[in-house]
RNA sequence: GCCGAAGUGGCGGAAUUGGUAGACGCGCUGGACUCAAAAUCCAGUGGAGCUUAACACUCCGUGUCGGUUCGAGUCCGACCUUCGGUACCA
């Protein structure tokens, strides 16, 4: 018989709503545990498998930290403005605002049937002015601190719908929608000075309980790099302009230099026969996108400008090209050239014939081998001057020291890190709270004036300028300084920044005074656990590190560092791919639901791998998480009124029955299991240990018609079996709970089982014998027996006899309680 | 391309850190129950061979190739495939 989980969900979700068991009392911050999830992005209309893949497992451990009687804090919101709501608004005329307050509606309802603990009276919504205000505050805080500007850059533009484009609109060069070519168009944007905080972003990585991986990629995307920007004088017109280089020691080895094709130089010292060809290849490669110029296999290309610069320490001319392998945006935008031990410059030195000089010596050749390809670490410099002989090491000091000296050389820290471009030519977004006032220039709204509302009536369709443009009631405004007339900023905020504090909304969304309550923040904050999908380790995470370190120095904030402590849950794809809308390959767990219901659904998604990898979807395995829960509901309810009439009692080893024993051994080994498991995020490997207890304990329960088992006992470990159980299968445990005499909600008892620690040893083991590290036999011994009486067990084993019979033995390896190796000839 | 991960039975996966490969679950096969089916329960289940009523036994096996070691899924090197990110999807 299937357990009626339907009405056991029901019942249990109407029952904590009403007695309000997940409202938090914030003020008690004994143990308190703030456990966030990654909020939703309501772009479709549903919550796919994904979403329950985040939130469902990271429910499961926060209901497991509050029966270990933590205070937890789980709040949930929505991540509601952005590009897809305004795409669907472009193609169906259905307002972003309606459509995204009606996925909302509806995912509150799923997200319900998920039986989380949400807080629902803290809930967030990110386009609702009463957050957005506060963006805007955010954005006008770093604004005043110099963390916000504008400057040119570089937007992918159709000319043919007359919008920019995200990446993800551009499909192989051209525009989705008509196909038209794109081109790269520059416009004036926000920025936010990310760049100022490259140190310290990368220095607190160290402070964090993160995953490595996710550390190694903010570190490489952050990606410093120590040199020295080096002069170099341009012979035909005297202009200088400097390189950044990590390897000052082969600056005797430069034998051409680059110039990026954006290189604002560029076109000042083209040689007058040269601007032709230079222009035209500069066009060229504004089509190219960066991932093509800096492909490593992809055949480089560059032309001569016709100009000469000159070496600052040798005093030689090498000829100056621009190519698209040098970026304009990194470092200087110009590279010297040496090719010997830069396999870039190498490659392309061979392609268009520019001499390639040794000046470093790997270790082990002599000067005079040929060279095959580039040598790219560190040596003993040659064809170096005065700096002959020296170590790579001490050269890139000495060389460093020595232009810096005459002014030629100055030692720099480069950082890979950009600035944050936040600005968006788009409607859906939280407008930048600025205005231009033709008397007193460009003026922050003030505190007071915000929200600065997003109008609702405004055509969205894309005509080639920002759509708030067009709309004369949002433009026209007054000037906050001389009260004449002004026009506000256009643009619209990046969605990343209402992503980048919202964790510190969440203590007191409703507040209308401050965007949180700094009491509150200071003791709450930082967020304990922050789970969310790996897609996010480099760029959301980046921001949010970055808004809180900006917000402490602006005096808000006292901690620096938002999360203390992070897990991904991994990607789960459906036919290997990851689930989008815009794949169409979204699986909608309601149907699931319906079926199964939700304890099996979570639980079976914890099941199904681990957490942090993720997988590709298939539905296969999850009546086996079905047949379990129903397997347990019949066990308990069978003994229901047996149950009920057992007092709950504290056992140990001495007082069990001898039948009982290895129950009582299996039980605590369970408890530990499921307790380690469960902290680690190890979900599945803890419903396995769950399993394996249920199937020991039934047959168990089935093999004396129990009568080895005194009900006693087996309340004792029912009652402990369903606390838990009750993280990963809430409803049907609570229910469980109620049926054998629990009073109180299971999760008011904070009552985690605690684990005989001595009695989870087992009292013996298998140990295997090997020769020549073949398994030949294996045999049971006591626990701790020694190497000695294992060895002389290995020897005396007939099976093991027939393998080194005749034989010489060279050797034999003792592991306690693991094998006996003997190696013979 | 670059940065970061992952490859284990028919399938999802497990393996106290170098020491019994395949826990747990799905599927499949056989059996019990049933008029029958479903559900449930019991038993078996990596591949090949050999033997067989059965027990047992042998060889092979963790993406590919090579290495270190008494011993490698685990460590090292090279490669292949797949996934996430790559700064305007979030």
């Amino acid at each position: 018989m299937k357990y009626p989980f339907k009405e056991i969900e029901a019942k249990w979700q109407k029952r904590w709503e009403e007695e309000g068991i997940y409202k938090v009392d914030l003020s008690n911050t004994a143990c308190k545990l703030y456990a966030l999830v990654m909020f939703l992005y309501p772009s479709g209309d549903k919550l796919h498998i994904g979403h329950w893949y985040n939130y469902g497992p990271a429910d499961t451990w926060a209901r497991f930290k509050r029966l270990l009687g933590y205070n937890v804090f789980e709040p949930m919101g929505y991540d509601a403005f952005g590009l897809p709501a305004e795409n669907y608004a472009v193609k169906t005329g259905i307002h972003p605002g309606d459509s995204t307050s009606a996925n909302i509606a509806h995912i509150r309802e799923q997200l319900k049937s998920m039986g989380a603990m949400y807080d629902w009276d803290h809930e967030v919504n990110t386009s609702a002015p009463g957050y957005y205000r506060w963006t805007q505050w955010v954005f006008l805080q770093l604004y005043r601190m110099g963390l916000a500007y504008r400057s040119a850059a570089p937007v992918n533009w159709c000319p043919s719908c007359q919008t920019v484009l995200a990446n993800e609109q551009v499909v192989d060069g051209a525009c989705e929608r008509c196909d038209t070519p794109v081109i790269q168009k520059t416009m004036t944007q926000w920025f936010f000075r990310i760049t100022a905080y490259a140190e310290e972003l990368l220095r607190d990585l160290d402070k964090l309980d993160w995953p490595d991986k996710t550390v190694t990629m903010q570190r490489n995307w952050i990606g410093k790099s120590i040199g020295v920007d080096i002069k170099f004088r341009v012979k035909e017109t005297g202009d200088e302009f400097s390189v950044f280089t990590t390897r000052p020691d082969t600056l005797f080895g430069v034998t051409y230099v680059v110039l990026a094709p954006e290189h604002p130089f560029l076109r000042k010292i083209t040689t007058p026969d040269y601007r032709a060809v230079v222009s035209a290849y500069a066009e060229l490669v504004a089509h190219e996108t960066e991932i093509e110029r800096t492909s490593t296999i992809r055949v480089k290309t560059g032309v001569f400008t016709g100009a000469h610069a000159i070496n600052p320490i040798s005093g030689e001319e090498v000829p100056i090209w621009t190519a698209d392998y040098v970026l304009a945006r990194y470092g200087t935008g110009a590279v010297m050239a040496v090719p010997a031990h830069d396999e870039r410059d190498f490659e392309f030195a061979k392609k268009y014939s520019l001499p390639i000089r040794k000046v470093i010596l790997q270790p082990g050749t002599s000067p005079d081998d040929p060279l095959e390809a580039a040598y790219t670490d560190p040596g003993t410099m040659i064809n170096s001057g005065k700096y002959r002989g020296e170590k790579s090491k001490a050269g890139i000091e000495h060389v460093a020291e020595d232009l810096e000296r005459v002014g030629l050389g100055k030692r720099t820290v480069n950082y890979r890190l950009r600035d944050w471009l936040l600005s968006r030519q788009r409607y859906w977004g939280a407008p930048i709270p600025i205005v231009y006032c033709p008397g007193c220039g460009e003026l922050p709204v003030p505190d007071n004036q915000l929200p600065v509302v997003l109008p609702y009536n405004v055509d969205f369709k894309p005509t080639g300028e920002s759509p708030l443009a067009r709309s004369a009631e949002f433009v026209n405004t007054t000037c906050p300084k001389c009260g004449g007339p002004a026009r506000r900023d256009v643009d619209t905020m990046d969605t990343f920044v209402c992503s980048s504090w919202y964790f510190l909304r969440y203590v007191s969304p409703h507040l209308d005074s401050a965007p949180f309550d700094r009491e509150l923040v200071r003791k709450w904050l930082p967020v304990d656990k922050y789970i969310g999908g790996a897609e996010h380790a480099v760029m959301h995470l980046l921001y949010a590190r970055f808004v809180t370190k900006a917000l402490r120095d602006a005096g808000w904030l006292t901690f620096d560092e938002p999360f203390t402590s992070l897990v991904h849950q991994g990607t789960i794809t459906n036919n290997g791919a990851k689930m989008s809308k815009s794949r169409g390959n979204v699986v909608n767990p309601d149907s699931f639901i319906e079926r199964y219901g939700s304890d099996t659904f979570r639980m079976y998604l914890m099941f199904m791998g681990p957490y942090d990898e993720g997988g590709d979807w298939n539905d296969k395995g999850i009546v086996g998480l079905h047949r379990f829960l129903n397997r347990i509901h019949d066990m308990v309810l069978e003994r229901e009124d047996l149950l009920r009439s057992m007092p709950d009692r504290e056992m140990t080893p001495d007082i069990v029955k001898s039948g009982e024993r290895h129950l009582y051994r299996k039980l605590h080994q369970t408890i530990k299991k499921v307790t380690e498991d469960t902290e680690a995020f190890r979900f599945n490997t803890a419903v396995a240990a769950l399993m394996e207890m249920s199937n020991e304990f039934s047959s168990a329960l089935a093999a004396g018609d129990g009568a080895a088992i005194s009900p006693e006992f087996t309340a004792y470990v029912i009652r402990r079996f369903l606390l838990l159980l009750a993280p990963y299968a809430p409803h049907l445990s609570e229910e469980l709970h109620e049926a054998i005499g629990g009073e109180k909600s299971i999760f008011a008892s904070r009552g985690w089982p605690a684990c005989d620690e001595a009695a989870t040893a087992a009292e013996a083991v298998t140990v295997v014998a090997q020769v020549n590290g073949k398994i030949r036999s294996k045999f049971d011994v006591p626990v701790g027996e020694g190497e000695e009486s294992l060895k002389q067990r290995a020897f005396e084993d007939a099976k093991v006899k027939r393998w080194i019979e005749g034989k010489q033995v060279v050797r034999t390896i003792v592991v306690k309680n693991k094998l006996v190796n003997i190696v013979v000839k």
